[in-house]
DNA sequence: GTCTATAGAAGGATAGAC
DNA sequence: GTCTATCCTTCTATAGAC
């Protein structure tokens, strides 16, 4: 399944063959048909394993004992960590590619990934919010803006291959000016905003 | 070509073939391969003409007499409606899954596209900045935050397959919270965030 | 369980008649 | 310019020996 995985990424699923993954791992074909009913079921499994590692990712938020500000970076700091890797980029080019065929992949990657994400975040956000540290609002929203402005065009640029993975410097310049930015917007209404 | 474009956008590059083209066009492949030498060029001639579709659309920008706010959810509500629409969404899930094999597809797209989408914007932000209607701040990061905004997590939710094209108020609301937020951020010292 | 061998279909690309 | 016919490769998947 590594092997399949490496392949799938680096050639797509149409273009990856069976062949090859057997020759790659030091089979036969045949062997790899004994493990894999079809060359859809091996990816179906691949695709599962990966999906449950994002899961895991997305579930964990440490942030106990900072303030608002040092939280918000953290969190958004690993937050790039994971997703502007080569590897994470490569398996979500894969989902983009093939959910058109494969309709429950990017939904199962998206309930697993981004949206448990922005449920996490969000609650947590309810929670400083109920707190005073950060303005009411739709919490949903707020976790959402909170990532995107953390990505800002770093992601796509990944993902369109344009740019390698983005220095430790790059990544926590842009944090900073997210968290900034969404200070700005969402944070108490007593501290005004800096200049 | 347009055959060509829909196959593709459909099954992918390398699961679309000229076969099929040749069927759907209503001829045979040896005059398909009279017109394009190979299945590359091919390809690569239908997303040039993509290509500079975008570049046209992104080159544009009409928000003459409107105060900032008015301007911005102009502008907003126009991005909106060309990146939301299943035929571009369609292209750009082409451009990322084929951008590994054609790495030039990815960097063509991305300065006709977004490159310049934001150093429109960007340049128009500048001139608001210099009169005093947003805060001074680096440009091309504004005009990428203010995007970002406005896509929040809509664009990825048709990317990844999960929802269709949303509805027009769907729209106008991500790009009213979008302006908010990013007055908040970017708006002028004097005049105070909203409650 | 693992291999070799192969069936059966489809792909990209070309040759050559008209 | 357009067609039919075909070459050669490669693919998924299976059969059957060991």
């Amino acid at each position: 399944m590594e092997v399949a995985r490496d392949l799938f990424m680096q050639e797509g699923y149409a273009a990856g063959s069976m062949s090859e993954i057997a020759t790659r791992v030091g089979g036969s074909k045949g062997t790899l048909y004994n493990y894999f009913a079809s060359k859809e079921l091996l990816f179906a499994a691949l695709m599962k394993q990966e999906c449950d590692i994002e899961a895991l990712e997305a579930s964990t938020l440490a942030v106990s004992g900072m303030n608002i500000h040092g939280a918000l970076t953290a969190i958004g700091l690993r937050f790039l960590d994971f997703i502007l890797v080569q590897r994470v980029v490569d398996i979500h080019r894969l989902v983009i590619a093939e959910c058109g065929r494969f309709p429950e992949l990017g939904r199962t990657f998206f309930e697993n990934g981004p949206r448990r994400g922005v449920a996490i975040l969000g609650d947590w956000m309810a929670e400083q919010m109920a707190e005073g540290r950060l303005r009411s609002a739709d919490t949903e929203r707020a976790a959402t803006h909170f990532m995107e402005l953390c990505k800002s065009g770093l992601h796509q640029k990944m993902l369109w291959n344009i740019e390698p993975a983005p220095s430790a410097a790059a990544k926590a310049a842009n944090v900073e000016i997210a968290v900034t930015i969404f200070m700005a917007a969402y944070g108490p209404l007593d501290a005004p905003a800096p200049s």
